[in-house]
DNA sequence: CTCAATCATCAGGAATCCTGAGTATCAGAG
DNA sequence: CTCTGATACTCAGGATTCCTGATGATTGAG
């Protein structure tokens, strides 16, 4: 009856997650693009020249799952893989400019959804925050 | 080719809800109910007789979809559902006892992986996490 | 060299979540 | 009261995502 547990933090952070997902995907809609696939080409934004396996770990899906959604990508010219030099089984995947268009021309619309989730928040506050997420990223592993 | 720009707040976001949901799936496999199974059965903990309809908002999922996790609990015995008093056309969710002990079986469990999200921080980062998420999911309406 | 591990991909299927359509109920305007 | 629009729920069908399992090529350790 009485409900005095207050919500974990393991589900404010789903929540959060979850909000931000939905307006993500509905700004990314008319690209026709997903959330996930908007986050690798961002993930590659920053660390170009991943492979597909390492994305799979970066995002916690298998690598066949993530062998799906780089193809999508591929396929829409979004992304190009090309053989690694240094290792005859792996494939380094890089942004073609198609790619570095998307992100582009989506950044303005992310920033003001990340600028609006922290409403209110004082510039420490962000720092705070950005500080205590990663912390809690590698505490799991 | 340099990466001096910081992964953004809600990509922090996004990689601890990823890593906190493949702890969970994994924890929960045994069970055979998925994160956002338990997710919604730790919801109506909280807040006995939501209808599904309220769950979905809560979720941010369709309610067709919701229709059908609730269904698959339902089927699976976990909750069960009786009509409102209060409007006919809604129906109220509740636990039921095999749902409540689901939940206190992986109490302990989702206790110990918040516990190990939460590795390093005081007792006061705690509180300001909460406090921090909390706002977050609040200014996205 | 041998063998276990890794990268990538194909095939098939299960699960999830969507759109579209339809029924029932409710609340408010006229 | 009646009409209208909004809401709750459900069914049907399909698209997508992501999984398991299997295969081939490559690598590196013993």
């Amino acid at each position: 009856m009485t409900d005095a547990a207050p919500p974990s933090l393991l589900y404010s952070v789903k929540q959060v997650e979850l909000a931000t997902r939905a307006r993500l995907d509905e700004l990314l809609r008319p690209s026709g693009v997903t959330a996930l696939q908007y986050t690798a080409l961002t993930v590659l934004e920053r660390r170009d020249g991943m492979s597909s396996a390492e994305l799979a770990r970066n995002s916690f899906v298998t690598p066949q799952s993530m062998s799906d959604l780089v193809g999508a990508l591929e396929r829409r010219g979004l992304i190009a893989r090309s053989p690694d030099p240094a290792s005859r089984r792996r494939h380094v995947i890089s942004l073609t400019d198609d790619g570095r268009a998307l992100l582009a021309l989506h950044a303005p619309a992310v920033q003001h959804l990340e600028d609006e989730m922290l409403t209110g928040f004082t510039a420490r506050e962000r720092t705070v925050f950005r500080d205590l997420l990663n912390r809690a990223r590698a505490a799991l592993g």
